[in-house]
DNA sequence: CTTATCTCTACTGTTTTGGTAGAGATTATA
DNA sequence: TATAATCTCTACCAAAACAGTAGAGATAAG
């Protein structure tokens, strides 16, 4: 029922990049600093969503990572689902063949329910919902 | 992001003991053949339902478990969390001295969002309201 | 040509998950 | 009171998932 640090840190990954969108290429050093997370570690995310084009990619010297579209066109369902699969509480909800139950089950209705719930909510939240309450946030934090 | 076995088997030994509501004392042997799940799997979700209340139990021949009260007032809500844990996405939500970020972390307020939405869903979801539907759906079989 | 960066393969230790074994305690009933 | 059926408990185990690391190679700017 937990998210695992490749889906967490991967939409923090995502949103250090929405921040900086506009600037060219950020470097992963960089992003790994200011996340405090392993640049190795945060490496591993990076294909995923680059074969997705959620990322785009400079090499060599000077290069970087982007965002492969507009903040406003990337929600976190989509970095959620290339990182930890289908955003189901259980597989046997987009895969009915898994279980020969499937026909006749109550819970496997409901756990579709459920997991709708939490969907929705994130398929409307993009990164630049994330971007303009952090700035929300921060005027906030100045204006005490 | 899945449902372990531990919740998705809890529901389904709790919704067995719903059907059977009312019949006295439900042998965990029955339950197991019914649901097609090892007898020693089930039992170890029995203790945390135990002392939480949603189930009673008689020992010795002839004994057998029984709902702690009406299915009407047991939630799926309440049943995951017992087997499961808190039903938060990731745990600083619930904990926010989990991470120094916590205060000023936007993701966190986004997966404490996502995660209401299911469940609120699952708390509106109770016993009666899944044994209500399999008869419903029983007859929509018989009626074809 | 050197330096900074991305790219790739492989490995590893820890934790969680899913499940089993077997002995002991309790009670209805014959 | 014997016995069979059931719940109770401790311990153990294998496989998978998770989180992270190491190190060498490819690419491009200056």
């Amino acid at each position: 029922m937990k998210l695992s640090t490749r889906g967490r840190y991967g939409v923090r990954l995502m949103f250090d990049l929405a921040l900086h969108y506009g600037n060219g290429p950020i470097y992963l050093k960089d992003i790994a600093e200011r996340q405090g997370i392993s640049a190795k570690y945060l490496w591993q995310l990076i294909n995923p969503l680059k074969s997705t084009g959620l990322i785009n990619s400079t090499r060599g010297a000077h290069g970087g990572y982007v965002l492969g579209k507009e903040p406003e066109r990337i929600s976190l369902k989509e970095i959620l689902q290339v990182l930890e699969g289908s955003l189901c509480l259980v597989d046997c909800v987009d895969s009915p063949s898994l279980c020969e139950r499937s026909p006749s089950c109550i819970s496997r209705e409901i756990w579709g329910e459920a997991s709708k719930g939490m969907q929705q909510m994130l398929e409307n939240t993009t990164l630049a919902t994330m971007v303009l309450r952090q700035q929300e946030k921060l005027q906030n934090e100045a204006g005490k």
